[in-house]
DNA sequence: ATTCGTGCAAAGACTTTGCATAAAT
DNA sequence: ATTTATGCAAAGTCTTTGCACGAAT
């Protein structure tokens, strides 16, 4: 991601980047991920500002973690994204989708007793890349 | 979980105190789960046993893995478990809990061009015991 | 001048591993 | 005697934090 944002604007600084790096990608994104797109633009960012940014972007309610099974969590713009979906994780590049819609009836499933608050459904397979 | 193993059996080492713990308990276990009721019949086991345990009994087939999105793995005795469910996480006890059957038509969600391979549902909720 | 953001290195949490010792065969 | 398992402490990985410096206001 290239940096346009004027020499003035707060924008010029680090946190601006991996805001940049959200702003350009579709996709969830790791730290790791976050890190080597912010340097393409600013080659001297380091894994902290990421990582504090992150936390402050979700602070913010500007970013949102997306959790997911057996692997480190992954970060998506909030508003961007429809209250609730669920994600494809690809296991050949470990990259992670948007899912639209849910679709899955849980009733039946709920013990007995239990009460259901929310869920997290992950698909994993091939993308459309690496078929 | 008591030792009632004979002392001159393999099973009376605290890898026979790991495999109790699992026989003895139906949820899937943390390791710091494992470690703690083990301690009830051998006071001195360590985490490292309990770790290299683990994984020498998924090496062996007799667990599986229970990858949960935002939290550490747990582990199940596999062959207690029919081929394919799903769990049920409990938001005050952090305890988790084998879900029968799986009734979700993911079909419709894959998208066009991507291959599904598998999926993981996990169920968030309060528990029998916590609510 | 003061406030805020950043890089670096150190510290944390969780898990794995090397090594000397203890147990089993 | 030889092989295998264990505890402890050290090392690894991923993430967070303290600190001094640089940037913004």
């Amino acid at each position: 991601m290239k940096n346009t944002t004027p020499k003035t604007s707060r924008m010029t600084r680090q946190r601006g980047v991996v805001v940049g790096v959200f702003e350009s990608n579709p996709r969830p994104l790791a730290p790791e991920e976050v890190l080597n797109l912010a340097k393409l633009g600013q080659p001297k960012v380091s894994l902290s500002t990421v990582y504090r940014t992150i936390k402050r972007l979700l602070d913010d309610g500007w970013l949102k973690t997306v959790e997911l099974p057996g692997l480190s969590p992954r970060y998506e713009i909030a508003g961007k994204h429809h209250s609730h979906h669920h994600h494809f994780v690809c296991i050949m590049c470990d990259r992670t989708y948007d899912i639209e819609g849910c679709g899955v009836n849980l009733r039946p499933l709920v013990p007995r007793g239990f009460k259901l608050t929310d869920h997290h459904l992950t698909l994993f397979g091939q993308c459309g890349s690496c078929r």
